[in-house]
This record gives structure tokens, sequence and C-alpha cells, in this order.
DNA sequence: TATTACCCTATTAAACTAATAGAGTTTTCA
DNA sequence: TGAAAACTCTATTAGTTTAATAGGGTAATA
């Protein structure tokens, strides 16, 4: 299941996406717009700023805004940094990788080769699709 | 991420698709050929047996063995069985479709969208892929 | 310089996961 | 026929994660 996390941050995204201009968007008309708790977000948009997806400005007339445009923000990257891996089990990821402590042969494993599929059809989505895609 | 309930039913059922013939395999055997808490186990099997996977036989000279070929077994079904929906938000989701409460249009939603290309890979691999194809 | 709005830490309730415990029931075989 | 083997079921629990809340601190702008 997607987290709430990441399903808000990719409204939030989206809804930034959408602006005209580059002019910050307040917190408070983000949430309200999209019905999101405005501390929870608050948590979430920070994230996204302190990995370089968004830029704030303090201070009145402030809030945030996207750094890059939105063909540039690719899906994988937005994914991993909200929802974490992409990978299913940590045995077939490329940037979290981790043996299987229960499982003795990789290249066996049932689970393992299923997984594998998975990830690659996954990875090729969030590879494929940027921010704008998004919007219709 | 994939649940340990997922995982260790997957591998069950490969353990049991590699036996010889389709006597009966004892649940102990399974756990420590895998390495997987018998307690938990039995649980899973449990599920897979009310769900028409697997068959049992009490008694001595028991165990779980599967009522089906393993080339007929296919891993759309096992997975709803036991990790849940396939889709990562109810939205998207043909056999648990649930409206989202926050979202009010799914047509314009970025989510949705994004989502339901997930759900499409993901349901392609595990309707053309079946238990036989786990086994190397 | 006061207001606005971001920034940060801590806490918490709820839900879920994985595992454990222990007793009960059915079947089989000697 | 009876005891052992093996499945079946219920309940409990520790641990983790998620989602949300609270409240104050800090920086920037008009």
């Amino acid at each position: 299941m997607l987290s709430k996390k990441t399903k808000y941050g990719l409204k939030a995204l989206t809804f930034l996406a959408q602006q005209e201009g580059k002019k910050p968007v307040q917190i408070s008309e983000i949430a309200s717009a999209e019905n999101i708790s405005q501390k929870f977000l608050e948590t979430i948009l920070l994230s996204l700023r302190k990995t370089g997806f968004l830029g704030s400005k303090k201070g009145k007339g402030g809030g945030y805004y996207l750094i890059k445009d939105a063909s540039e923000i690719k899906m994988a990257d937005v994914m991993r940094v909200l929802e974490g891996p992409i990978s299913m089990v940590p045995c077939v990821s490329l940037n979290f990788y981790k043996k299987c402590e229960d499982c003795p042969d990789e290249l066996t494993c049932g689970v393992h080769k299923l997984m594998l599929q998975v990830r690659d059809s996954n990875l090729e989505i969030y590879r494929n699709t940027v921010l704008s895609d998004l919007i219709s």
C-alpha cells in the first residue's frame, strides 16, 4: 500500500506544478486544496525541500515552489524519497540492497525471481514518468 | 514491502511444488528447510488451504500438499490471498475498489493516474507467472 | 519591528506485523 | 482400540510503523 505520506507528497507536487509561474505557495493553501493535515504536510514538504525538489521562501508572501521544471522531475526519484525502496524485497533493490538473512541462495529463490520482475517493470514506469505526466 | 507472511507463503508453495509426487509434507519439514517459524507457518498454510491452494492430511504421515499442478497456480491469485490487494491505492483496485475520501475526482488525480499504470504492469506479471515459473 | 510563514522536536494513538503459547481435535497405524 | 502424530484454532504479546498533533523556535519580508 502507498503511504499517506507519499500520496500527499505527490499531490502537493502536482499542485505546485499546476501553478502559474514560480511564485511560492503557502502550506495552508496546498493543505486545504488537497484535504491534507497541514502539520503533516509540513514535514513532507520539508523533506522534499531537503532532497532538492522544492525551494521555500520565508516571511510574508512566502511558501514552497518547484525548483526544477515539472518535466524534469522523475517519479523514481520522488518515490525513493517519499516511499523508500521501489523493490518489495531488499535483495532485489538497486539503491537499498540487503541480503535476506533467511535465504541461502538468491539465484534459486523463487521469491527473488518474481520480485526482480516486479521491480524491473515498476522501475521502468517510475523512470519514464515525470511530474508533468501526472497533470491532465 | 512484501510481508513476511507472503514471502514465507511463496517459499512454502515452491517447496511443495518441488516435491516428487503429491505426498504430504509436514509443516515442520517445510519450516526447517526454509528457515521459517513453525507456528507462524502454520497459520499461513492454513489460509492457503482454506483458499483452495493446498490440501492437508491429518494423522501420522500427514502434512500439506498442492491441490493443483504448479503450472496452474497463478501468482495473481496467490498474492491476493497472502498480501492482499495488488494495487497500491484502493481507488485503482479491481478486487478491492474503494473511493479515496480525500480525493474529489479520480479522473484528474495524478496519484490515481500513476498508480493505475503500476497496477496494470504488476497485474500483467502476476497473471502471467505461475508457481512452476519460480522454480529454477 | 511586527507579522508572517517556515522550521524543528517531541509525543501519541492507532494499526499492523510477526511471533509465541497452549490447548483442542482429528486421523492414522500398530 | 488407543496412543501418537499432526493439523486446527484462539488468544496474547512485543515490536514496529504510520499518521497525526502540539507547541514552540527561527528567519525573512513588508
